[in-house]
RNA sequence: GGGGAGAUUCCAGAGCGGCCAAAUGGGACGGACUGUAAAUCCGUUGCGAGAGCUUCGAAGGUUCGAAUCCUUCUCUCCCCA
């Protein structure tokens, strides 16, 4: 056993949020197995997954046996916590690419090849295919009443609400739950984690482990993550923050945890680092003493960036971020090689302009609305240009008539366009 | 099945024959300030450089003139059976 005491670590970094009675005991008394589920509804894991990754490493960490169960069953069925409406299902080719999609993110968080407390990856799919609908009902429903899942408040809520639940989904309990007994039964799993909303779940399983095996199993469940200003975590304007850089950037995945808020950055960088309590104290303080250098905001997004993309996507996010942000000027621009300058601006909303149009010159209006669409009209772009929201290769314009040709030209081939100060868009000529 | 209320620009919500491209609030987007923050303040928010043009659930109609009046249709909500 490591000297690390999981459950006192999810305490103090305030991710956790519930157990079972017994859970604490169970875990101090010897290496246990543990297992998360993880819904294949992308291909792709998004930083709202993170929380419950997190709770795996620290249980790998502190010696146990981490389960990572991804639902290729369950996924098809959806789970309706949380959920005010019916979900759509997805075809059964899109839940396989996404079940291998998740398998091979897990793959670079936990450790699989460490002895006796090797994570390991499970599917439900494989037990559940060759399960027949007759045998189901009659060996894992037998053993739970109607009037128990019925009182889940993720049941009760959608049958108040108007849109009423199908069948289908008022079976995800049973089906997550026989999930929990199977790997009790075979992987001698004791517990089962998740975020709060998955409390009800997760019960109905230790219960089916009590009431058909008369075995005991424990439940653990993670806080919700908060933001202070009320929205949802782990969006932004652009939609999901995902792991997978062909979805977010990891230099938009950098700035995300770079932009945590003073207030969220205090208990995010307890929940997504590794740092001990001591190391993250020195850095609060050193925050405090300057607030706006954001030590802790730079200290998290470092630590997860490496974490999620390596040290090279990092160090990439870091120049970017210079570059675009930074007092940097159309020459700074124009000393970047093609590749590098690519790189930054990976990820920004692309344009094409032919060379004949910029050769004659091109008035700036007509650039940005009708050449290329980062305007919707041309009253707007006047509007926006004259407001002084608009900068050509980091130089603020604020004539609609001016002109732009080849001078403007980076590299010999692109043009940056900034409307406000966040919103970067690459013009191409060819 | 019977009775009532309503549908307005991104949302909420005024307007009830010309002064209405349509109050006000919110949101969004810009600007200043700042820490790539919060708060605050300022500006923009149908298209158009402008004249002007197209919008107020849909289609017709009355009128010199309609978001506003009439007819039909579609949809929403509420009450009763």
């Amino acid at each position: 056993m490591s000297n690390l005491n999981f459950v006192e670590e999810m305490r103090w970094r305030g991710m956790l949020q519930d157990m079972m009675p017994g859970t604490e005991e169970k875990l101090n008394a010897g290496m246990c197995s543990g297992y998360i589920g993880f819904d294949p509804t992308a291909d792709s894991m998004h930083v709202g997954h993170l929380m419950q990754v997190m709770t795996l490493i620290h249980f790998q960490r502190a010696g146990h046996k981490p389960f990572a169960l991804v639902g290729g069953a369950t996924g098809m069925v959806g789970d309706p916590s949380g959920k005010s409406a019916e979900r759509n299902l997805l075809d059964e080719e899109t839940l396989n690419k996404n079940v291998t999609g998740l398998h091979n993110q897990l793959e670079k968080f936990l450790d699989f090849n460490c002895g006796a407390n090797s994570a390991v990856m499970v599917n439900n799919y494989d037990w559940f295919k060759g399960f027949s609908f007759l045998n189901f009902i009659r060996d894992v429903g037998k053993h739970i009443t109607v009037n128990y899942m019925m009182a889940k408040d993720s049941v009760k809520k959608r049958l108040e609400g108007e849109s009423g639940m199908s069948f289908t989904e008022f079976t995800y309990q049973l089906v997550q739950g026989y999930d929990f007994y199977y790997l009790w039964k075979h992987h001698g799993i004791s517990i089962q984690m998740g975020g709060s909303d998955q409390w009800g779940n997760i019960v109905t399983g230790t219960e089916l482990i009590r009431r058909k095996d008369g075995g005991e199993a424990f439940a653990l469940t993670t806080q919700l993550i908060k933001k202070s200003d009320g929205t949802k975590f782990g969006k932004t304007e652009s939609g999901a923050v995902w792991l997978d850089p062909q979805k977010t950037s990891p230099y938009k995945f950098y700035q995300f945890w770079l932009n945590a808020s003073d207030d969220d950055v205090k208990s995010w960088i307890r929940i997504f680092t590794l740092k001990t309590k001591a190391e993250i104290e020195a850095l609060e303080t050193e925050h405090n003493a300057a607030p706006h250098l954001r030590v802790l905001q730079k200290a998290l997004a470092t630590e997860i960036t490496i974490r999620v993309h390596g040290e090279t996507e990092l160090n990439k996010a870091i120049e970017a971020s210079a570059i675009l942000f930074g007092a940097s000027t159309a020459d700074a621009l124009a000393q970047l090689d093609e590749a590098t300058f690519l790189d930054v601006f990976d990820g920004v909303p692309q344009s094409h302009v032919t060379l004949h149009d910029l050769n004659a010159g091109i008035n700036l209006v007509d650039l940005l609305a009708d050449k290329t669409q980062i305007f919707p009209s041309r009253g707007e772009a006047r509007k926006m240009i004259t407001g002084g929201g608009v900068a050509v290769n980091k130089q603020k314009i604020d004539n609609p008539e001016t002109l732009v040709n080849t001078d403007h030209l980076i590299n010999g081939k692109y043009i940056i366009a900034q409307k406000g100060k966040k919103n970067y868009y690459l013009i191409i000529v060819e």
